[in-house]
DNA sequence: GGGAATTGCGCAATGA
DNA sequence: ATCATTGCGCAATTCC
């Protein structure tokens, strides 16, 4: 898919101190460029308390050694990126989507309840029009179906999909 | 213009583990939460050159006054934080909302539907009925009108349901 | 100019 | 062990 190799250039490899890594990642989506120059504060990791002297803790020792220099961790950290990249982008992607989703079903929604404006409104005519025949029925025998029947285009039924 | 009550401030320490602070600036009173988090960066002072007055070259030189142990600094960076928290929250929130939204736009739709099937239900029986009363009349009494009336299927309701 | 809001990103913890 | 998800802080940018 979109994986593109990127360039990591970790300054200051074995610097005597603090690590800048002012890595500028210029990730291909980045358009207009505008030089960002990113810069993530280093974080001092303790290593361990000064003075303590804290020999054997529980057995529990998994968080010992983050080595920040590694290269594995490096590898990791940028895997890792990348694997948020991706998720973040498909997160926003579904937002847009369900927004998308809203429409449609708001479009469709209208459309529906014009329909159903629609039927209702032929619906009562056709009683109307029974009620009406039922009427000159009980008067007398029969007037004339004709006139009663068709007086313009009651049973047009106009579906104009759209 | 802020219109939401503010949340507590304790900064709730609850995994801050990795990142200690070397401050070298003991603060004045930390008023409120005792943020932790903070990190030392190499901070190159570059400061206006040629000492005295403020002169400050139209150049785009702009990264003058960065200083990370500045008191508002620290407090900028906390209402950013706020404040980005915040937003996040109120987004969160909303895509959530259009969610629901979805799922109600979805039950609505399937209840106009069956609506507009019942409708259309009813307007078939009743167009049959008449129909028929238009065949009875043609029977019995006058076949002009009868004719004129009922061809074959005049109300034809061809209701496409999407 | 200035503060809040938004956005992109990296880091670390955690879930699956 | 690898990837995905998520909370959070930082910094740049944008919007009042």
């Amino acid at each position: 898919m979109s994986k593109q190799p990127q360039q990591k250039l970790t300054s200051t490899d074995q610097n005597g101190v603090s690590v800048i890594q002012s890595q500028a990642h210029s990730s291909a989506a980045n358009s207009a460029g505008a030089t960002a120059g990113l810069q993530q504060v280093p974080q001092l990791v303790a290593v361990s308390p000064g003075g303590g002297g804290k020999a054997t803790p529980p057995s529990k020792m998994k968080k010992t050694l983050l080595d920040k220099d590694s290269e594995e961790y490096r590898q990791r950290r940028e895997r890792n990126n990348l694997a948020v990249k991706k998720s973040r982008m498909r997160s926003k992607q579904k937002a847009q989507d369900t927004q998308q989703r809203v429409n449609e079903l708001k479009e469709e929604n209208e459309r529906l309840e014009a329909k159903i404006k629609l039927l209702s409104k032929e619906l009562s005519v056709l009683k109307d029009l029974f009620l009406e025949h039922a009427h000159n029925l009980a008067d007398n025998v029969q007037p004339a179906s004709a006139a009663t029947v068709a007086p313009g285009d009651l049973c047009n039924t106009n579906n104009n999909s759209q």
